[in-house]
DNA sequence: TATCTTGTTAATCG
DNA sequence: ACGATTAACAAGAT
């Protein structure tokens, strides 16, 4: 569940289902994604009453009265709050509630479920650097940023300690409103540019926000997001004809990412 | 079999 | 120092 629409839809729904919930037990099936040794991560948690779970970026973050879990899903995960007999096959993590619930942790790759001391929060190395969350971010600072980041835009909206919470996958369609090409330096950019640039975050990201995220994605309950293909306009979309010219859309390769575009909207 | 992918870090080059 | 690029890492689908 990795962008910011499915982060921040999850987190409302962990304080809503989780909070009050202590844990009881901890089954680690892969201790790999955790930041310190499996038998550490239990003992630490183990009694934990959870509070409220927020968000920054892609990671989720549950406080407890024991200490903070972090919880980043990669490139794409689940996390499913069911009885202890239905258990889904795939997971790496289950945490078991005094009251009979478990939470199934599981990311199809690279996740981790980190743990973090009262006294250590801000020890926490991958979530220390983190810029403000993308729909926090002001046209203001965003055309402060443009003026002296000598990067192409599609890296800076990437960039996690700049802006955090865009991926790979909305940003096909944020780019595409902002009607330019993801190579395009962000020190070149009008004024124009830059505010349809802070509007088509917003509007890229809220739409699926107020769906509950992505399709691809379902919450603790196991329903999937309401934002649908139908809602994007040209990510993963190739040969199909641009909404707004009719040109094919095109994927192309940006660095290490593809990216999908309109030519004729998009040059560069 | 080869290649793709919604994430993040580290190493390397210019 | 900084930006760009690549590889690596715990997988699964096509």
């Amino acid at each position: 569940m990795p962008e910011l629409p499915e982060i921040a839809s999850r987190a409302a729904q962990m304080t809503e289902l989780l909070a009050g919930k202590v844990i009881q037990e901890i089954t680690v099936l892969q201790p790999k994604c955790l930041n310190i040794p499996a038998a550490e991560f239990q003992a630490s948690l183990c009694g934990a009453k959870l509070g409220k779970t927020t968000c920054r970026g892609k990671w989720l973050f549950t406080e407890t009265d024991l200490g903070r879990l972090l919880l980043n899903l990669g490139m794409g995960g689940e996390l499913l709050l069911v009885k202890p007999d239905r258990l889904p096959e795939k997971r790496r993590l289950v945490f078991h509630f005094t009251d009979g619930e478990a939470l199934s942790v599981n990311f199809w790759w690279f996740g981790y479920a980190h743990f973090t001391r009262p006294d250590e929060l801000h020890r926490h190395e991958m979530t220390a650097r983190l810029g403000p969350n993308a729909l926090d971010v002001s046209l203001k600072d965003l055309a402060a940023a443009a003026k002296t980041q000598r990067t192409r835009v599609k890296s800076y909206l990437l960039d996690q300690s700049k802006i955090a919470g865009i991926g790979n996958a909305y940003i096909h369609d944020i780019l595409f409103q902002a009607r330019l090409h993801p190579l395009t330096q962000l020190i070149t950019l009008t004024p124009d540019q830059i505010s349809g640039l802070h509007a088509a975050i917003r509007k890229g990201l809220t739409t699926s926000l107020e769906k509950g995220g992505a399709f691809y994605e379902v919450d603790l309950l196991g329903r999937p997001g309401g934002f649908t293909m139908d809602d994007i306009l040209i990510g993963y979309k190739e040969g199909k004809p641009c909404p707004v010219c009719s040109t094919p859309i095109t994927k192309i390769k940006t660095g290490a990412t593809s990216s999908y575009i309109c030519p004729h909207c998009q040059p560069l």
